[in-house]
DNA sequence: TGGCAGGCCAATT
DNA sequence: AATTGGCCTGCC
């Protein structure tokens, strides 16, 4: 694989592709990671010395995908804020290395997350890659075809027999309906950028199928708000078991960041199943 | 092999 | 304001 090389070892695609905040990162073999998003696919090679290697050029690594993985940013900085007497997060930063909030388009962010509700992660993938298949943009890449995540003209106007074989279920109305409502206008994403964090999640909640987790969700995921914490059955045990009910004031502006940690700690290996 | 999954809605108190 | 049943269906 050929492209432009990335030195940080702080950065790793495998950590985040199972950390839960996207579902169109998968393992194509052991080290490389592939990623569909911004109309792209993009794969990844962890190196033996901590190094990534992106199957791009260093021009297209400037102008999107640093930012997409947040790689202008220090996370060591956030890791920092654990408290010192707070051992199981830093038990959970020291195993989750390699995290970033990634900068993911809003729209797929909203749509992926409604899809979420009463899903486990890889049935969440499934539904998602069957959207794209059945409305995403075909395109070709070096390892086969591959489709864009729909747009959203493109939901707003489907079958609703075409949407429910994609394993959506009783979600398929909510999906339309807010597909319609970007379309039409009542729903304009981008201009939720320039609202504050309470504003954006107070509009998300309007369109069905969004809930507090959902637009929790979309405003850390899909508009990089740092400080909101999505509090799913995950989430819920550790702020019971660990924190006693609520997670230390001084996590506020970047609690979102504490809680990707502890969740990814929390499912992958923390709390799993009864042990 | 049935329960359960990274919730939400609507009806009911 | 808080509680509860019902919902589609893939996955372990």
């Amino acid at each position: 694989m050929e492209g432009f090389r990335f030195v940080n070892d702080d950065f790793s695609p495998a950590v985040i592709g199972e950390s839960g905040q996207c579902f169109r990162m998968v393992t194509v073999e052991e080290g490389v990671t592939e990623l569909v998003a911004l109309g792209e696919c993009l794969r990844l090679r962890e190196e033996e010395d901590g190094s990534v290697l992106f199957s791009c050029s260093e021009e297209d690594f400037n102008n999107k995908w640093k930012h997409y993985f947040d790689l202008d940013n220090d996370y060591e900085k956030y890791r920092a804020i654990a408290l010192p007497d707070d051992s199981y997060l830093r038990e959970a930063v020291s195993f989750g290395r390699g995290i970033r909030i990634l900068n993911q388009e809003s729209w797929e962010m909203l749509i992926s997350f409604i899809i979420s509700q009463r899903k486990s992660v890889p049935a969440i993938r499934t539904a998602v890659e069957r959207l794209s298949r059945s409305f995403g943009r075909p395109f070709e890449t070096e390892f086969g075809m591959r489709y864009a995540f729909p747009e959203p003209e493109r939901l707003a106007a489907a079958d609703p027999e075409e949407l429910a074989a994609c394993s959506l279920g009783y979600r398929v109305p909510y999906i339309l309906e807010t597909a319609r409502d970007v379309c039409e206008g009542r729903l304009e994403l981008t201009t939720l950028e320039s609202l504050s964090t309470e504003e954006l999640i107070e509009c998300l909640l309007k369109e069905k199928g969004v809930g507090i987790k959902v637009a929790s969700c979309v405003a850390l995921f899909g508009y990089h708000r740092l400080d909101v914490v999505p509090v799913d059955v995950w989430m819920k045990r550790v702020i019971e078991n660990v924190y006693g009910g609520e997670l230390p004031r001084e996590y506020k502006p970047y609690a979102g960041v504490i809680q990707q940690y502890l969740f990814n700690y929390a499912r992958l290996k923390g709390l799993n199943q009864g042990q």
